[in-house]
RNA sequence: GCGGGUGUAGCUCAGUUUGGUUAGAGCGCCGGCCUGUCACGCCGGAGGUCGCGGGUUCAAGUCCCGUCACUCGCGCCA
């Protein structure tokens, strides 16, 4: 017989009654009648039940045991008849009557419990993962996990791509977020840097011939967590592929996150392939966004002309003073009851804006401020224009796009939801296409990359070219996209530029000279002038896709070993003071941040 | 770096609005009872610097100031 167990836990079915079995596992939940006495026993297949009764040695040992101890018991399987069976157990139908009972390891009390799963405190969950690990959600999310990282690498095998390790120890790569820095022993004063993505090490495989290149990547990047983001580390589907276009990287990402989604998607829809794709302008005016939660039908219109010159003072003199100000609406079909709009305008105020403005619409006419204001034809003109009618309302915004666009889109979401237009239990997955090349720098007063520089520019060089004024440069698009599901950006990708002579000049129009492209990049600048193949490809965020499919909202509910929004590890204590001889190792000397204020 | 929320028993939380007797409940823990439970049940018990420091007051869990921790968000991360 096995030292520790003929069966798991949650495999004995009536089938086996009568046999001896032995079964180790931890104990989950102790009901002690005083002349009788059950054990959930469990391991990670399951549960089964155990019977000890008063006649047996060992009973009194058995009602001292603590709930986790791991135990090995023999016994003999007996059937559960009538109302005994526990039909919400796979194993309900039959338990152990014990021959034996021997504790293999004791468990002290819990600092947070196993069995039942009310919230608990992050720290305490932190610092004692393998118990939280035991637990139901966060086990099944983690076994998700890791079924979907197989999926996903059985999708891009039969694809055609190869699975390749790129380096931990790097060089800066041009992520644009904080870098992670290892010193150096050998070279005083020097430092490696972790990867935020193995961005140019896959361009390098294209340039080496491997055609299409996928990885499983962890990457690094030492900005502050969010919920839908880890602190320090993650992992993504990274992948390359050469000789494409952009819908072949599409019809290839596309295919293998659909068959994923699918595959756990269980009950909810999945949007089949080709997924929508929608130009970045597109979305910013429709959606407010970059990244839409399609699952929401409400889409936003520009209705400045309607209040131009008008009797609501308020707007027309915001599109007096500025050519770039708008007035922005957002349809709400079926929210025509003054309650709802108070509700939404008050939740604006708390977002930071001055309030959303509302008309409700009735039969024949408009009611509210704004439709007093402006008139009957404007108002009838409005609900023209958003398709509205009797009982639906509309709310308005006012000003610089950039600054109520963000609440904007979280008003779309909201009402979509209150209105019950939002259908929850689907995936809605598109790509977010045509990313313009450069964006204003408010900052420094000058165009700047929007992405990252590796994009090709669409019209490539000679689209740069025929630019010469900040307004033609923020008019270039590039070959950049985001596939985008339920709201989450789950990934970006672009057709890279490979070509030395368009990268010169696209540096050049953000205000880089060549030495700067040549010391930042050379490496792969220098890769380029052997015959590079024309190649694109992308990253989807690992965390992202389960998180959604486990329906959890925070991505360490996803994460075996996370860190806590401090980016510190609490269950092995990281980070940590080095010692004297390891700082000494690497050349560096610690000086205290200046902590006192000085006036 | 900034803003919101939270901090009371091992854990989840009530009590804080309006300062006033010995700070409560559920889960867990310890003891007792219980032969069909599966969130077992019943009885009893232990367990509290009310995050920390300072202040106001006859009196502070409750009010004020400071500070720390956790968490969500902004900045940041394309």
């Amino acid at each position: 017989m096995h030292a520790y167990r003929t069966h798991h836990c949650g495999e004995l079915r009536r089938d086996h009654v009568g046999e001896s079995v032995r079964l180790s596992g931890w104990v989950h939940r102790k009901r002690d009648h005083g002349g009788l006495l059950f054990i959930d026993l469990r391991d990670h297949y399951g549960l089964t039940q155990l019977v000890i009764e008063p006649e047996m040695a060992f009973f009194g040992e058995v009602e001292r045991v603590r709930q986790e101890s791991v135990i090995r018991v023999e016994g003999k399987i007996v059937a559960r008849d009538g109302d005994v069976v526990n039909p919400n157990l796979p194993t309900g139908e039959i338990e152990i009557r014990l021959a034996s009972f021997e504790i293999l390891s004791e468990a002290d009390e819990l600092p947070l419990p196993v069995f039942a799963e009310p919230d608990y405190p992050e720290d305490i969950r932190m610092r004692h993962r393998y118990l939280d690990l035991r637990r139901e959600t966060l086990h099944k999310n983690i076994m998700l996990r890791s079924a979907v990282i197989g999926e996903i690498r059985r999708g891009m095998e039969a694809r055609g791509f190869t699975d390749f390790q790129t380096p931990i120890l790097t060089a800066s790569s041009p992520e644009g977020a904080r870098d992670f820095l290892v010193p150096s022993r050998l070279h005083p004063g020097k430092f490696y840097a972790l990867p935020q993505a193995p961005q140019v090490f896959k361009q390098l495989i294209m340039v080496s011939g491997f055609d299409r290149y996928y990885q499983i990547a962890p990457c690094f990047r030492d900005e502050d967590a969010r919920a839908d983001r880890s602190a320090g580390e993650f992992y993504q589907l990274d992948l390359e592929m050469s000789f494409v276009e952009r819908e072949d990287v599409f019809e290839a990402v596309g295919a293998v996150t659909h068959d994923t989604f699918a595959k756990f998607a269980g009950e909810r829809a999945v949007t089949t392939t080709p997924f929508p794709e929608i130009p970045f302008d597109v979305a910013m005016l429709k959606y407010g966004t970059d990244k839409p939660d399609l699952r929401c039908p409400i889409e936003m219109h520009i209705v400045s002309d309607h209040f131009r010159g008008s009797g609501f003072k308020i707007f027309a003199q915001i599109l007096e003073s500025d050519p770039q100000n708008e007035i922005r609406a957002i349809p709400a079909p079926k929210g025509g009851s003054r309650a709802f709009c108070d509700r939404m305008n008050v939740w604006a105020q708390k977002q930071g804006l001055p309030g959303m403005g509302y008309m409700i619409f009735e039969e024949g006419e408009a009611k509210g401020p704004l439709a007093k204001n402006i008139g009957p034809e404007r108002a009838q003109a409005i609900r023209e224009q958003l398709g509205l009618g009797a009982g639906d309302a509309a709310f308005f915004l006012a000003g610089k796009p950039a600054e109520f666009l963000s609440v904007a889109a979280r008003a779309r979401v909201l009402i979509g939801e209150e209105m019950g237009l939002t259908d929850k239990d689907r995936f809605a997955l598109c790509w977010i296409i045509d990313f313009p090349m450069y964006e204003w720098d408010e900052e420094h007063k000058k165009v700047e990359f929007g992405h990252n520089p590796f994009s090709m520019p669409q019209g490539g060089l000679a689209a740069l070219e025929a630019a010469t004024t900040d307004e033609e440069f923020l008019a270039i698009k590039a070959y950049q996209y985001d596939l985008v599901c339920n709201g989450y950006e789950l990934g970006s990708g672009a057709i890279r530029n490979h070509r030395p002579d368009i990268m010169y000049k696209a540096f050049e129009i953000a205000g880089y000279g060549p030495e700067t492209v040549e010391r930042q990049f050379g490496g792969m600048l220098n890769a380029f002038r052997y015959g590079a193949p024309p190649h694109g490809g992308a990253a989807l965020g690992l965390e992202r896709i389960v998180m959604l499919l486990c329906d959890q909202e925070n991505i360490r509910e996803v994460t075996m070993f996370p860190m806590n929004q401090q980016a510190e590890d609490l269950l092995l204590g990281a980070p940590a003071d080095p010692r004297l001889e390891q700082l000494r190792d690497v050349h560096i000397r610690i000086v205290p941040p200046i902590t006192e204020k000085t006036e």
